[in-house]
RNA sequence: GCUCCCUUCGUCUAGCGGUCCAGGACGCGGCCCUCUCACGGCUGAAACACGAGUUCGAUUCUCGUAGGGAGCGCCA
């Protein structure tokens, strides 16, 4: 039988870290067994729901490739057939119309609740007879009274309520419009999907669509109810935590595969493997491994897998998401050497693109000053003959590249009889402007010749400037 | 308050009754490499929440206790 899932966000904001896994989840499900993954948006709270939030939902999808079957289904667009649904079950009398006040039912979860029992709406209107003309009714779905509902949760296990704990939810508001433990049923049983894979939130609604389901003589599908993510304090991840919407990932300068990665391995693994492809994601994953406690978000966890694919991703293909970290911070990519050029020796140094494109600012504009601490340490008149040594050896190198421009500075060092660093720490601090750079060879090739003398010269200037007034 | 759910190193996890004085990864400490920062290599510290059972034997099964989470809406 082949299987069907749904990622059902409601767009009251961004995309959510652990909105993001389950998505990957429901899309690995489906695609591990070559079944459907739908996307459908659960707006139907008008007041919350807005254009940007459904914009922000589908731009997480398509940043981290999650690519659906079917959808954007919208439940905005679907009214009539909930409607229909009700006047059914209205016909039915599996539901009926409830005339209660809202301050009724407050007063009365209150004095429930003082007497320690769990608040629940009394069937007050199950059998009512007069209708009250001057009230809009709401309507409510008739709960079973008697025996237990349960089901057989893919990561839970066997979960087991009593119907007694349940009362009659409303499914229709006094305005007709639909509320979400009906619209989910409806949805998923029209679309057919075979497997529900949620947060653990929504355990405890289950129950309740279960018996929905039911009353509406449809077959169930199998429920897989995921833990959700903490922040990295072990609270419930949210904006204090820092990012927690999924394009800030994007913004902060995380590669989308390692966003990716790192959620499938939040409670989920395959033996020791850590890194994962996504085919291997698709081949391995199983929603019936997923542990079933809450997990931490650890944000250094995720560091190291980006620098890993920064690492071992084709360095264009890198290249390519650092551009939009280019434009962002206003660096123009072609006053300096090839991104791919540049992500080969900066991956390994940084942990994400946004910080390699601020280490790399260096490559593609002049800097005003030297840091004055990398300057008093290493632009001594000291430093003025082997500044002076290697200035004369770069000029005359033809070919460019890490290799002869490594050859250039060792023998340098050998023929002034110092260490390499006595040669490579001025010629970093002239070149740069700071003490900490790539190696001094792969730091003079993305300089590029014309513009590492001009650099040394301002260097040698400044030396013999500083000499003359000490 | 009531109902449901969860509990292995700081964090993510392996473990599906003996192979565990508990393995891997991130992070952390030390050493090595070294032109800086990194990368890499080696190495170290670090956990079965607690208490009863069941069993020849429990991290693994059962039940309690403690701690944590979620839900109890005309939100989703």
């Amino acid at each position: 039988m082949s299987v069907t899932t749904r990622f059902a966000p409601s767009p009251t904001g961004f995309l959510h870290v652990g909105g993001a896994r389950t998505a990957l989840f429901c899309y690995l499900q489906a695609r591990s067994a070559a079944g459907k993954f739908i996307l459908r948006i659960e707006d139907t709270d008008l007041e919350r729901s807005s254009e940007e939030s459904v914009q922000a939902i589908l731009d997480g999808m398509r940043w981290l490739a999650l690519d659906y079957d079917e959808g954007p289904y919208y439940q905005t667009h679907r009214f009539d057939r909930y409607a229909e649904v009700t006047r059914q079950l209205l016909a039915e009398r599996r539901a009926y119309h409830c005339y209660c006040s809202k301050d009724r039912l407050e007063v009365m979860r209150e004095q429930q609740m003082q007497q320690g029992l769990k608040p629940r709406y009394d069937g007050f209107c199950r059998e009512r007879q007069d209708i009250p003309a001057d009230i809009k009714p709401v309507v409510r779905f008739r709960n079973p009274d008697a025996g237990d509902v349960s089901w057989d949760d893919a990561v839970r296990g066997q979960i087991s309520i009593s119907n007694s704990e349940l009362d009659d939810l409303v499914i229709a508001r006094p305005d007709g419009s639909p509320t979400y433990n009906f619209t989910v049923v409806v949805d998923d049983v029209d679309m057919a999907v075979s497997l529900v894979i949620r947060g653990d939130d929504h355990i405890n609604n289950t129950p309740r669509q279960i018996n929905i389901y039911r009353a509406l003589g449809a077959d169930l599908p199998q429920f897989a109810h995921v833990p959700m993510i903490l922040g990295d304090d072990g609270a419930r991840l949210s904006k204090r935590h820092g990012a927690v919407g999924v394009m800030q990932y994007r913004d902060d300068g995380y590669l989308p595969e390692a966003l990716l990665n790192y959620l499938v391995r939040l409670g989920w693994s395959h033996g020791d493997q850590e890194v994962f492809s996504r085919a291997e994601m698709i081949e391995h994953f199983d929603i019936r491994d997923v542990n079933r406690k809450a997990a931490a978000f650890d944000t250094q966890k995720l560091d190291w897998l980006n620098q890993h694919y920064m690492r071992t991703m084709p360095a264009a293909e890198v290249a390519e998401h650092l551009r939009w970290h280019f434009d962002h911070q206003g660096l123009d990519p072609q006053q300096g050497p090839a991104l791919a050029d540049l992500v080969s020796v900066q991956a390994e140094r940084v942990k994400t693109l946004r910080e390699m494109a601020e280490v790399s600012a260096v490559f593609y504009r002049d800097f005003d000053e030297f840091e004055p601490g990398a300057a008093k340490k290493h632009l001594r008149l000291v430093a003025a003959e082997p500044l002076q040594a290697i200035h004369t050896k770069l000029a005359e190198i033809e070919n460019w590249q890490p290799q002869q421009l490594h050859e250039a500075v060792q023998q340098t060092a050998v023929d002034l009889g110092v260490n390499m660093g006595k040669v490579a720490q001025p010629l970093r601090v002239a070149l740069t402007g700071t003490s900490v750079s790539p190696a001094i060879d792969k730091t003079l090739w993305l300089t590029g010749k014309p513009r590492s003398l001009a650099r040394m010269d301002v260097a040698l200037k400044y030396i013999e400037q500083r000499g003359a007034t000490e």
